[in-house]
DNA sequence: TCATTTTTGTTGACACGTCAAGTAATAATC
DNA sequence: GATTATTACTTGACGTGTCAACAAAAATGA
């Protein structure tokens, strides 16, 4: 409680929300590079071509995707073409936008990585906490999420 | 669900953190920026100085407290000294050690920031969620830092 | 149709964070 | 007291993320 702006419990809670991303995030980038050899950042574009289902999704919509912007997008698919775990293609129907695609490499890599990725947050992670812990954090998300669209909305 | 290793209710809470990550913390930091003109990181390192009521706190301690490993510390302070916004002095008693102390700059700075951005965390995250939600975070850390705390110890 | 606006993406600069390799001082051990 | 191990930090390389400035295609609309 530094000042009493916040209530002890909320300050609290801030804290704990905080230590959550300083020890479980660090701890599963880790697992992920050592297991699988894949960046954060990596393992979450190959995620999202692989559910997508289909062979190539447009730039933008990854973006909408992965709640990434399309500069940060850009920035990495250039670093991933460049180290083999993905093409990059023109749309066929836009001109401006491009589409990425898995290669082979990036395949192998990403149905290597998810099973064993998602053991380690079963892990450290599901298995550690409760039905109702679990509730909760589906509830603040979404409570959270509200709150931001609506400041965001208005400032647009 | 993507795979059956995580049930259906471990993903979606899962996902969930990942949501408030991906969504409160850019929104907090892009407030910090603009009210303050201080990064986060900035921000962390004048908060552990400011609240720690001594005039330098010697490296490897402030490590500890923000929980950060030492090159990174090395590297913020590098940045920060030459911001202007702290300074590096020698310890007394250790001559590998440095400690670090505020500027008056680093001082206004953060009796500036600490306040409005108090305002800014009370507005979009403690005033947005319930006291039970708030209780709910609180374990929920408790609990992961305690699995990682074991996981890590065994590991060293 | 032509001009304007919006969308989509690129690029460069810079702050950030991690890792591995190194250095120097202190502590521990014999 | 000499050797060895540990601690505390530095440095460089590299991947990451944001911002601002830019470019070009597509949509809008007068």
């Amino acid at each position: 409680m530094e000042t009493n702006i916040l209530t002890e419990q909320q300050f609290k809670a801030w804290r704990a929300l905080h230590s959550i991303r300083m020890q479980l995030l660090p701890h599963l980038t880790q697992r992920l590079a050592t297991h699988s050899e894949l960046t954060e950042a990596e393992f979450l574009v190959l995620v999202s071509l692989y559910e997508s289902g289909t062979p190539a999704v447009r730039a933008k919509d990854m973006c909408r995707n992965l709640t990434w912007e399309i500069s940060r997008l850009s920035h990495q698919i250039t670093r991933m073409e460049a180290s083999g775990l993905v093409n990059k293609v023109d749309t066929p129907d836009d001109a401006r936008g491009f589409q990425v695609s898995l290669t082979d490499t990036g395949k192998q890599a990403i149905e290597r990585a998810l099973p064993l990725q998602h053991l380690e947050i079963k892990h450290c992670f599901g298995d550690v906490l409760t039905a109702q812990q679990l509730d909760s954090l589906i509830e603040i998300a979404e409570a959270i999420r509200k709150h931001i669209e609506d400041e965001h909305k208005r400032q647009r």
